[in-house]
DNA sequence: TTCCTTGCAAACGATTTGCATTGGA
DNA sequence: TCCAATGCAAATCGTTTGCAAGGAA
């Protein structure tokens, strides 16, 4: 973990903002935590040392500058992330009932079947792709 | 569309769900809009003849009987539009620079290919599946 | 008539922001 | 030092809800 600690730690001060106390626990946390993850939750695991404004707004510059990614839940609730760079490409499953949300890594054999099926559908469409989310919804195993 | 009209009615008669006028508007605004539209655009679009709160509460009723489907937008608001049984299967495009939201239908093909791949990922995590949503961004060609 | 629906207004709750204070480089 | 970052409290704003009145079956 010394590794990603440095290479946030450079990534920040490129983009000249700060590693402050409170940025460096909540990035802790969400390292910790393996997927997306709420403020309330993340204000939880810092065991409330860090103000619930504060964090918002920790976690607002931090995805900014791409260290976070951030996806809003069918729950109305915004989870956070550590960014791809990070933790490697990958998916959600998205619990219905429960709001939970699971990291999924495809295979490369997948990854390229999905990456062709957006060029093609996209082209048709005369859509200059940039990106693509993938979520895939049910019920986890203890919902279920 | 009339044959649309009647089909909703049946299914909401088997629901148990009352076609009111502001619903019938409320359906009608989104069968013209295409694509999923947030409650105050439907609010727009029915000219405000349907209050906000009475509009919320039909798209609920509708989303919960099947009639309509509903995504949070990474911008915190929910989008409404047709269920899939009137519609017909399809995923997003969204223009990251003037935030248009296009249908797009992909073959039997690939849909195949990415059921199959939905299907391994999720059941290795023991997920059970129900659905899919994939989102392509990109830029549309007239923003190009 | 019988309830499901509506309208209005008030409540909610996650997220944001103003402002004075603190702390990191 | 100097300005970004913080903490607190108050404000936002999309969405939800209580309750009495209205409307569909």
């Amino acid at each position: 973990m010394q590794h990603l600690e440095q290479a946030v730690e450079q990534h920040l001060a490129t983009a000249g903002v700060r590693l402050t106390q409170g940025r460096r626990s909540t990035i802790n946390a969400l390292a910790t935590m393996h997927g997306p993850r709420t403020a309330a939750e993340i204000h939880a695991q810092v065991d409330g040392t860090v103000p619930l404004s504060s964090l918002y707004r920790s976690l607002s510059v931090l995805t900014d500058v791409d260290v976070l990614s951030a996806q809003h839940g069918s729950d109305g609730v915004i989870r956070f992330e550590l960014a791809e760079w990070i933790t490697g490409h990958h998916h959600h499953l998205i619990c219905t009932s429960c709001g939970t949300v699971v990291d999924v890594t495809p295979t490369v054999d997948q990854e390229k079947s999905m990456e062709q099926i957006v060029e093609k559908m996209a082209h048709e469409a005369g859509f200059d792709v940039s990106g693509h989310r993938f979520e895939i919804e049910g019920t986890c195993r203890t919902c279920r």
